[in-house]
DNA sequence: ACCCCGTATGATTGCGGTAACATGAACGGC
DNA sequence: GCCGTTCATGTTACCGCAATCATACGGGGT
């Protein structure tokens, strides 16, 4: 039944198949175009019967339109991206436009060459995590004329559109409500990465809104690599160790925070009493641990269906939607049971 | 300084900007034959001045070749799949192929939808999570000629290549030790998705296997949706009000053993003395829980680079890796500290 | 009977590259 | 000084499809 040539279908086998043009067929395949009904299902069963799929390859190349679009993150096992991808395929699922993933690894130099890789296959769109890249990068993407989106973070210096949060203020909210509720000697224990920019900047944001308040960050640790969970336990009992007379600890993750709060839970240690927590993104786990951890939501899945609608808008090509845009959202606070309402 | 013309360049302008021919353009671009270095420097230089970035779909089309590899997964943020990716990407880094992801949502027609996408840009290969598909997408994937991989699971007919685990064995073997230890009133908590098969399966090897030593499962419990570690508190609790006597619970998955563990510790019940846990997958989260949960690691990050030798040994074509393969990895069993040894 | 129009289909051309072959210059051996 | 080689570059012919234009046909208005 089935030949075993290897020689790959193309449309030109359809179109002898049920005896019309290659022409009539593309334009039944794609549904273009004035077609009788007959010849329609004439050629849908000839092409179903040869198993034809077909070749986007050339079809891209001929209509010069391409439906991907370039999603350039950092990792895949951070818990953050995930979500943000749940959100682009959400506003893409009603669309033709297929996300594909690149993953740099944090480091400039690959995602300049993941971008380059994804530039080469022109997408219709280009979604990238943060706004630090290397010259190179931002000028391959401003000349390819692609629509750009970047997300996760609006501090910095658009390429062109942007979807995220300010994790400056971020941090900075987050000291205002430890501030607020009382506590003052406090730590802060975090990622080393120092590509981590987003994680940078709440650092940054958190301890320049302490300084106003007159109050220094007591201690700080940085971990790389490992199990996050365990992390967290271990540098909170050695930041406490070090410091004992700490009241609170902002950690930089849930992860690390949820590992803080199980050491310190089963130390048997008062929370938010003697000593309160809060981490940052707002993930689905620290519902499941023994006291709900403070946490502020990143807004991960919002970010990316509005930045896959901005694409969406500008590859349906609506000409008013030509411009940039930037969106910023606004992280929420949770409280939680970790950290004293004010 | 930049042109705003909005045409995109070709070879023909860089061709153009070096006073060669695009014939040498393009093989200075692909280190291909023999150039001399002033001109490829030329070249080089005036493709850089102007931000010339290859189309690939052209050369696609031109070499017969594209050098990306499609993977096929039923979710992103299932935490096992990142270590697929990891693995597959691990292996892939060294070579030209670079992967692209479709996510199914363990939905049969959504997997059909993403495999005509992915094929209809001819990837050199293509790694799918699972064994069962739709006739439609076995015949797809047969007819393309393109070399496949199926992974995780090594129950079922495959198509071409498979490397995975059998996740019916390791059921069984969780079953063995469990009885060894010593549990006889055992519960089984898991998702409830009915297309998990791999999740079915292990069920499957576990009841089984406890059947032949004349033991039945005590009670049972399927979640769906939700947080997964407050899924596992919930049923773990609502099983043990509704079963007191349980001496063994198994999970079908890591997180919610954790969250299992969490409960029963909270509840100041003697682990692994009066009630004993296991989960599976052996994900690193389980590394900072209070006690550590037994579990059976799913060789997840092996199974992902095993994949991709396999596509790369196809796609660079020594002709003796023509062959499909069968590779079986033998999952490890872990004790941890809520499993009884023998 | 004429023209015009709308509908269904076909023929041609070109998208931006690359494979395969063709060309031309430089060079060394006899 | 002639020829075969090798290296560096150019020429030609596609790759598989879609945009565009051309064509054939049937009917309705006048």
């Amino acid at each position: 039944m089935t030949k075993h040539d290897t020689r790959p279908l193309t449309l030109r086998d359809v179109s002898e198949a049920s005896g019309v043009s290659e022409m009539t067929v593309s334009r039944v395949l794609r549904n273009r175009g004035d077609v009788s009904d007959t010849t329609r299902k004439r050629v849908l069963e000839a092409a179903r019967a040869l198993g034809y799929v077909p070749n986007k390859i050339a079809g891209a190349l001929a209509s010069q339109r391409v439906n991907l679009v370039a999603v350039v993150i950092p990792s895949m096992s951070n818990m953050v991206f995930p979500d943000v991808m749940t959100g682009i395929s959400e506003a893409l699922d009603e669309t033709e436009l297929q996300p594909v993933v690149g993953v740099t690894g944090y480091r400039p130099e690959k995602e300049e060459k993941v971008l380059y890789e994804m530039l080469s296959w022109r997408p219709s769109g280009v979604i990238i995590a943060g706004m630090e890249h290397s010259d190179a990068a931002r000028a391959m993407l401003r000349a390819s004329g692609i629509p750009v989106v970047e997300i996760m973070d609006v501090d910095g210096t658009a390429i062109d559109s942007v979807v995220g949060i300010s994790h400056r203020r971020a941090g900075s909210q987050m000291a205002q409500a430890i501030i607020k509720a009382g506590y003052r000697r406090i730590a802060f224990l975090g990622t080393k990465m120092p590509l981590d920019h987003r994680a940078r900047k709440r650092f940054e944001g958190f301890t320049e809104t302490l300084a106003k308040a007159g109050i220094e960050i007591e201690d700080r640790e940085f971990y790389s690599g490992g199990s996050a969970l365990k992390k967290g336990r271990e540098m909170t009992r050695d930041v406490l160790a070090r410091s004992p007379d700490l009241d609170f600890i902002y950690y930089s993750n849930d992860l690390i925070g949820a590992g803080g709060l199980l050491y310190l839970t089963e130390q048997g240690i008062d929370i938010p009493g003697q000593v309160g927590l809060a981490g940052f993104n707002g993930v689905d786990l620290i519902k499941g641990l023994p006291r709900e951890l403070a946490t502020m939501d990143s807004c991960r899945q919002e970010i990316g269906r509005r930045a896959a609608e901005l694409i969406v808008a500008r590859a349906t090509g609506a000409d008013s939607a030509a411009g940039s845009s930037r969106i910023v959202l606004e992280p929420t606070l949770t409280y939680g049971d970790t950290l004293r309402r004010p």
